[in-house]
DNA sequence: ATGCAAATTTAAGTAAGCTTAAACTCAAAA
DNA sequence: TTTTGAGTTTAAGCTTACTTAAATTTGCAT
């Protein structure tokens, strides 16, 4: 498998996770920063391979054996990202370029050593979920939303959703990050915002920030 | 710069390296396995970029640039090794191949952050030099052989050099790795052979074995 | 000094993964 | 229902890093 199929299947993959709809050709030829007719060839090409269903002038999806394969590809992205942050303390800011490498190049046993490494982690730094060797993806719902979380009770953070830089930034700025302990002190229903305690601190979160924490229950 | 041309670069250096003369394309063309005619092609577009002298049917050498980007790669090539075998505790079989491929996809600022996480090592898994950042090698001559050690001091083993994988378990099985403690117990200067103490236990080894070993006094 | 074999170079061709530009399709508006 | 333009495909061409096969050079042995 070349570098340039392991990027279709994977942003095949992520563009349509990310809408809902099914994916054309131009937005697979802007992500990919490729014209729209080197699109059509690889589309051609993996539908011969049985990877894509691609009917000219149609949208195009994954088959079952290319979404097996783009969820490796995923899986070796974001185990990179995050070995890359936690072990070797990279900034979150370069950590998805050097994977977006790095992923392409590593043995299979490598990958599970790494995971191993990590404790065979479920999300990334952006708060991504991991697959798993056997393609299973881990659910943000076992994961309590920290909306539904109750005053007073304690918390481990599990999961934050980072998708903009300056959220990451402000969440580590207030010490908050996947296996920090944390309490509810209230709930304001008029706009849905909370108040926290993390550590001795106490922190003020609009609903927009709420919302990119997911907890595990403390004992 | 491309992974051929890394390949390219590298391989002249070390075959130059390893036999003192000059090198010729067959050779080169024999460890990278790729055609002569292939060899030719680098070499001439490699001259254009001032990083190979050649001349048509004469042997060919780097040159001072090529040399400094050859020494950057190996630098990678043997951090990498390291950092696969010591960190993630990978077979040392495997290491080289992995090596391999990471070398050519790892962002500079990388490289320095595993450089940094080894604490700046001198010596790769196999004993080889690790080229420093400035481009200079470590020289394995501020070490003492073992052939010269005094029975009774204590040392500290600093490098062992295996170019063979079976070397390696030989001296994983009697506990003779980097790091590790030793005294010499006594010399038998009609084969050169020696005993040592490592750890609690005596080891007897042939000349070429006790060749393959440097130390630092300890204290 | 000459011829020969080995090594090297040249020439021509291949494959992947692109590019641009022209041709085509299709669905939706007129 | 015809037109239109956005989106897609085809066609032709490029680059890199190879290949094989034929031509060339070299240095060594005679």
């Amino acid at each position: 498998m070349s570098i340039a199929t392991d990027n279709f299947l994977k942003a095949l993959y992520l563009l349509r996770d990310e809408q809902v709809a099914a994916v054309m050709g131009t937005q697979l030829a802007a992500r990919l920063e490729i014209s729209s007719a080197a699109v059509t060839d690889m589309a051609r090409k993996l539908a011969e391979r049985g990877l894509v269903a691609y009917t000219p002038y149609r949208e195009m999806e994954l088959t079952g054996a290319g979404e097996e394969l783009a969820l490796k590809i995923i899986r070796r992205h974001r185990l990179w990202e995050l070995f890359l942050q936690q072990v070797l303390d990279m900034d979150l800011k370069m950590v998805h370029e050097e994977a977006e490498r790095l992923e392409h190049h590593a043995s299979e046993e490598l990958m599970n050593r790494i995971d191993v490494f990590l404790g065979h982690p479920d999300f990334d730094p952006h708060g991504e979920p991991i697959p798993r060797q056997s393609g299973s993806l881990p659910e943000a719902n076992g994961l309590l939303e920290l909306q539904q979380a109750e005053p007073g009770k304690n918390y481990l953070v599990a999961r934050i959703i980072i998708r903009e830089p300056e959220v990451f930034d402000l969440f580590a700025r207030y010490g908050i990050h996947p296996g920090q302990r944390l309490q509810v002190i209230q709930c304001y229903d008029f706009d849905k915002s909370m108040e926290l305690e993390v550590g001795r601190r106490k922190v003020l979160l609009s609903e927009g920030l709420v919302q990119k924490i997911f907890l595990n229950p403390l004992n």
